[in-house]
DNA sequence: GGGTTTTGGATTGTCAACAAAGATTCACGA
DNA sequence: TCGTGAATCTTTGTTGACAATCCAAAACCC
């Protein structure tokens, strides 16, 4: 397939275009603006464009027709449903992690949980998910599953998507230490080597945080996100 | 999200350069040069290039840094990780598929598989596999999955590299009787209602292809496929 | 004659300019 | 005062042109 390190000089710009879409910096619905950008990482418009609609091909921006691009903005049911789909698709992660990695990355995934453990203790209210550590676990366990198809769609596709929601709805219903345990659980399985136990864990994990979220679809009405 | 339904130019251009390269005008590993594309599509390089940043996005082609573009070549490795992936999505997709197929649909979809079966029994060698039917089946369900982001990445994403492999590597084993019989459980679950099942039988379902594919991995060598 | 260098052609990556569509502003009138 | 419409201004979509790079064939040397 391809695996180039960032050669292209479109991507490079998709790449820090989307950075800071996850950071922030260009809020939901903001307009991209085609000089405004070029100028900014001093090219022409042409690169910019290519970098556009790289990330339209990712739904991370908008086209509408002669009015250009804007950064996407998500609903709660988008959400919900880019949920569903991460339930199997780190279900698959666990279940190939569980067979395939090695000591010596059972060991680290060990290590980084114990680290985890100790920061969600250090914190008061226990905040862990929204974390960039509570996305580290899982993405060490996605990357020993040893699948560039899997990694990709998880993490270049789905996960943005995912922070930026983060980031803008501060969403995490404070299940902070409940989520560490579920960590381990699953940490244990794989160490065990339970693919199966390992998938079925990493389910109910993600399920649970679908549902926590799914709750707050019912109280508050449609969603107030404006353009 | 989105959903314009192909009102820009460079994603037109995509779409039809994705339509030649899956039905094979376009094969693995062949050059796509901008200016012959542009003067046969009747526009300038600059939607050309567009569009295959796009397709480069989805992995059907590759960029060289001063090469340009080339179909994508799968080995059989590829496959074989995009089948991991897929099991665990359509598992999703008939999952969901079950809890929220309205009975029209479910109707639909039985005189979808009574065709097939009348198919079938017409060819002698029990063809069914790399049909286009097949892929129907599975299509139907993913809709009524009624998850666009499951619906993106299998049917926009993954299916094309599958078809793609199939139309180059006449694989299937010539299961053709067995899959017409594996779906007709999965539509009994999924008539049923019972979610459960419908998952599982649609896992095992794809899970099957995939190790006859693997199989073939073991006597031939690493692949004869060049560039 | 075989291998190496060089030269020419072709192709990519990038840019600046043009036309069309959209958005904004300002004037005008009810 | 508020809505309406025309004119300007901005931004997009597209094109053609330029420099750099790569590929191939011819010329050259040993």
């Amino acid at each position: 397939m391809k695996m180039a390190p960032l050669h292209d000089r479109s991507e490079v710009l998709a790449e820090a275009i989307c950075e800071e879409i996850v950071q922030g910096k260009l809020g939901p619905g903001e307009k991209l603006n085609e000089v405004a950008l070029a100028t900014r990482f001093d090219v022409s418009r042409g690169p910019v464009r290519e970098a556009l609609k790289r990330l339209a091909e990712r739904s991370l921006v908008t086209f509408a027709p002669n009015a250009g691009a804007r950064v996407v903005s998500h609903t709660l049911d988008d959400i919900v449903h880019l949920l569903d789909v991460r339930e199997h698709l780190e279900g698959a992660a666990a279940r190939l992690a569980a067979s395939r990695m090695t000591a010596d990355e059972k060991a680290d995934l060990r290590r980084l949980l114990d680290t985890h453990a100790l920061a969600v203790a250090a914190s008061q209210d226990g905040a862990y998910i929204q974390h960039p550590d509570d996305l580290d676990f899982h993405y060490v366990i996605i990357k020993a599953a040893k699948n560039p198809i899997l990694f990709s769609i998880l993490c270049d596709e789905l996960y943005p998507h995912l922070r930026i929601f983060r980031r803008h709805h501060r969403y995490t219903a404070g299940r902070g230490k409940r989520a560490l345990e579920e960590h381990r659980r699953i940490l244990v399985a794989i160490e065990e080597g339970d693919a199966e136990l390992a998938e079925l864990l990493m389910r109910k994990h993600i399920s649970a945080a679908r549902e926590t979220l799914r709750e707050l679809r019912k109280p508050q009405e449609p969603q107030e996100r404006a353009v």
